[in-house]
DNA sequence: TTGAAAGCGGTACCAG
DNA sequence: CTGGTACCGCTTTCAA
């Protein structure tokens, strides 16, 4: 049962293999009856191309790496469906690297993509700086998710607008009556966090308040940090009476706090997430949260790729900003 | 900047092609002095290895494909880890095809899996038949996953005794006293769901019970089907007093179903999971389910795989179950 | 409308 | 311990 080749079609069909390949990629005319017979063939012995003989020839793996934190993060699974969802009609697969976020398994991933030669990467960098990221930028297209900083040389941009979800989110808190607010991020100089804790301060101090450092913790995009940082803040004297918080996650370790200490939640402490994943529902009370339209972004990502990898002349850079909206529900 | 291959590194290093690969590769003695000396080279060119070119000759791509009907499920991103965890340092990488559980989907990954010539894959099929997957079998390693038929043709089983689980946890249901336990599965004729409602259907049996077939019904694996076919069940006079679904997410269903009917859980409805997916525990009432220890399940398939790919001879066939138990908490 | 042959970037066999 | 070279399976000039 070994693999058939194109070899073996040509020979079959009684045409050359160029003619096979032809037929194949459609790239010049076939007379309709050499056509037909070779297609014949082709069925018949269940000939598949090569991709990575093609790839090698083309120079074109018609493959892709997501570079995702944390594939358990429900954030991310939904945005490889966007991205599948405008990729894989294209001919286009991915490779999924899972770097929980540390700084080498970036690295390695980023190194491997690049010696797989896929045709572009869509990554969600956290630990990586600038100059990682050059070298593979000049290589292969790259589209760098979530809030990082604008920077063209690094690629396109997709991100949600998490400054201006936070504010808003802030903006809403302080509305309700909120006196002392605080934040919880996830790591330092990571781009989706510095991005949302920007928009904490600029509305706060649009409404003319400053957040001490006392009011700010970062920690992990989980939910044990959420915990953790929570019981931090809360054991204070003057707790604050609302928490901000840079993720889903992180919201939902702050109710597991706030219920140890006895605090109703929205009462005594109102919490806000962010990215409404599935669980923000769940929870009880149930999260107000910035919607984060995952598997939108997944498919701006996609389509940002895809321009790049179909594009004649070099496309401008772009940044491409998805729309987010706040959902009330029971927590804020 | 084009890329530099080995050629290149050949020439600067005064060597031949056949020495640097030698010294890559290790497949055979390269004197220190040379080693160094191609190696700085290397290191100075910044050459990367071609993985094509090189599988292209020795045909092996160091790639898997994993398929899963729907990766937006909380258990497959946990599998996708336990994979990588060592699949990774052995050197292969995983594409990651999201079928949706649609049969098309299914047959079409899979081909484009079998043209990219990956080493292996571990696929948990909804949709594929027996005879979908033996030609695909006989190409390459194929480890299925989820609690599907025994069947050495297919390759490895790795399953988390889906039929004993399910059992168990029917036990625990008529212990506790239940007298009207329904069942709730996935689509028919899909492995994970036949094998866990076949647990159902032998505890029952094995009590003295039977339950008809108006107690039993299939629909998806997501919380929305749960709560449809939970709608039916609990609307009907002689509903049931509890309910055993086939994964958490129809739990998840079931109980907003009980809480619109104003029925309270577990006093009028006890409700049971499976596969205790971070949810689980966030739900309240906190679901009692089966645990499905995801990661594990997915090392046992990276295992069984890795055994294939590496192995001299033929290895025998083999089907691993990872253990389950049942965690108690308060929906029953 | 069709073929022949030269690679793509490596590996591995056969010599030396 | 080191080279030369055929070849993996396909695409793509160049020539007919």
């Amino acid at each position: 049962m070994a693999r058939v080749g194109m070899t073996e079609v040509a020979a079959r069909a009684g045409v050359s293999v160029t003619t096979v390949s032809h037929v194949l990629s459609g790239r010049r005319p076939v007379a309709e009856s050499t056509r037909t017979r070779v297609l014949q063939v082709i069925e018949q012995l269940g000939y598949q191309p090569d991709t990575l003989a093609r790839g090698l020839r083309t120079r074109r793996t018609m493959t892709v790496g997501l570079l995702v934190p944390d594939l358990t993060n429900p954030f991310y699974p939904m945005v490889l469906r966007g991205l599948n969802d405008v990729l894989v009609p294209a001919g286009y697969h991915a490779i999924v690297c899972d770097t929980d976020g540390t700084r080498e398994q970036e690295l390695a991933f980023l190194r491997e993509m690049a010696t797989r030669r896929v045709d572009g990467m869509v990554i969600a960098p956290f630990q990586l700086t600038r100059k990682d990221l050059l070298s593979h930028a000049k290589a292969v297209p790259l589209v760098r998710l979530g809030d990082g900083p604008l920077d063209a040389d690094l690629g396109d941009l997709v991100s949600s607008g998490g400054e201006d979800g936070m504010a808003q989110m802030v903006r809403y808190l302080l509305e309700r009556g909120s006196r002392r607010v605080a934040y919880i991020g996830g790591p330092r100089h990571t781009g989706p966090s510095d991005r949302r804790e920007a928009g904490f301060h600029r509305a706060l101090a649009e409404a003319g308040r400053v957040a001490g450092d006392d009011l700010v913790i970062r920690g992990g995009f989980t939910r044990d940090a959420g915990r953790e940082a929570a019981e931090v803040l809360l054991n204070r004297a003057d707790r604050p009476d609302a928490i901000a918080c840079a993720n889903d996650l992180i919201a939902i370790g702050v109710l597991d706090a706030a219920r140890k200490l006895d605090l109703s939640v929205p009462g005594d402490l109102a919490v806000t997430g962010y990215d409404d994943i599935d669980a923000a529902s769940l929870v009880t009370p149930a999260l107000t949260t910035v919607v984060n339209p995952a598997r939108e972004v997944g498919r701006a990502c996609g389509e940002a790729l895809l321009r790049r990898l179909t594009a004649d002349g070099a496309e401008p850079y772009r940044e491409v900003v998805i729309a987010n909206s706040i959902v009330r529900r029971d927590s804020a």
